[in-house]
DNA sequence: AATCTTCGTTTGTATGATAAATAATACAAC
DNA sequence: GTTGTATTATTTATCATACAAACGAAGATT
């Protein structure tokens, strides 16, 4: 008679509330271009009878966008979509929205850009300052890549081997630059990892870095972490080769 | 005498909403540590309470700190603060309560850090990859800086020249990295610009680095900004040096 | 023509009521 | 006694409504 509550049989436990769906939909929007920047918005009241809710959860989603620079709302203006220059690219959620809205091959050259700018540099700190339990973190995170047997498991150890490194150069503004990225990659899994081949062929490369960063040598990190990123960058240059053309712009799958 | 309504009247008059103060409140005690990551926030209605507001104002702030990642709220649970490592530290309004709550010295050698990393690569990126339209942008900018007469209007101009490299680099992600670290600069006024003599004193480090992308010289372009940036690091390391010790911790002036 | 007034629209704020989520507790079963 | 389940209490989430404030635009006034 009472229906037993099912131990755990909802999958999804991300449950997002409301107005976190709604700033999600309208944010994805923005970024995707349907709303493009000067635009103004549907008024509150449009988007209560569109999205068949309250004034209030709009306007908490509203109020998030705002947060995230995407918009301006004010009185009798209504809410219009703020130049780019204003929005929070660097922002977990606006990334994402951006990194499926956009041409996902030209996203990546861009990231990988920026991965050789900060990565070498970020290890070389890294070999300067890091203390032992850093140090200590670094070879737990390599040990586990070390052992990884599946693909995930072996992302899984290679982001905390990236992010102990992160934390070891010691610098508090490095950091959230580096988990953005990191989270960034994470959302283009299908076009890096996946496409890496085997699973531990870095691991040496890997090691250097480690090696390098045990003996305080910052030069060798750095040249480690550039000759890591050339194996990468050349995977990056390859997919941009192979999917010039029209179908460039499909959206990515995200895992 | 009467005062012409001036074509482009100011755009944000900085007349906050209520909303956007609480917002503003609550972040920067967050930031300045008074409620720690982990440390679960007074209930709506105590907030409503002590700043004798209603329940929506105080609900809306919540949910921009939420969009900026510093706090998660739940119901029967409250509002938790989050882990620093879920901060969205390079938010505007984040960075600038990061910087008014941190020691300012320490802030100030970290974002040397960072834009050393940065800055001569995005030099090197513009010289390699901008436009005749970019390229005069970026002319423009040095003409109006050499033309300066006040130190504000110095920094005015400094910032457009380095936002148009910005641009020139032509990487998207770069971009909204940079603008942060000038905003946050802007904020740290006291410590930089004013601290830095005489106005035009580095035109001619400024000239070398448009040269350098004018000549589309990646190389020079980088060397460039490094020897502009040992100028400025070296004001740095003098403050940092100066300013060791107890009252290292008074918040900065914010122009 | 220039300025002031009025008006309508849109967001901002307040208030009260109900729903949903869940930690903590009390309770039942074994 | 231990384990699992039902109840409760508290807090946020959502809804509905009302009014205030900001402001653009049109119209009235000088």
């Amino acid at each position: 008679m009472k229906p037993k509550k099912p131990a755990v049989a909802l999958p999804p436990p991300v449950r997002r509330s409301l107005h976190r769906s709604l700033a999600q939909d309208i944010g994805a929007r923005i970024l995707n271009g349907e709303f493009a920047p000067g635009t103004l918005l549907p008024n509150e009241a449009e988007w209560c009878e569109s999205f068949g809710v309250s004034r209030t959860a709009v306007r908490e989603a509203i109020k998030m966008l705002m947060a995230k620079g995407l918009i301006l709302s004010r009185p009798k203006i209504g809410s219009r979509v703020q130049p780019r220059s204003q929005w929070n690219l660097l922002d977990r959620d606006v990334l994402a929205w951006y990194c499926a809205a956009a041409n996902p091959v030209h996203f990546l050259v861009h990231m990988q850009q920026v991965r050789e700018i900060l990565e070498p540099e970020t290890a070389a700190l890294a070999a300067a300052n890091r203390t032992p339990e850093q140090l200590a973190e670094i070879e737990a995170a390599f040990r586990q890549m070390a052992e990884a047997k599946s693909l995930s498991a072996w992302n899984a150890a290679d982001v905390r081997f990236h992010q102990a490194i992160l934390l070891a150069a010691g610098n508090e503004l490095l950091v959230p630059l580096g988990l953005v990225i990191e989270s960034a990659l994470g959302s283009m899994f299908a076009y890096t990892a996946s496409q890496r081949g085997d699973i531990g062929r870095t691991l040496p490369g890997h090691r250097k870095i480690l090696l390098a960063i045990r003996n305080r040598k910052p030069e060798s990190a750095r040249l480690a972490v550039r000759a890591l990123l050339r194996d990468t960058g050349r995977i990056v240059r390859l997919v941009a080769a192979a999917r010039k053309g029209p179908a460039a712009r499909r959206p990515i799958a995200v895992p």
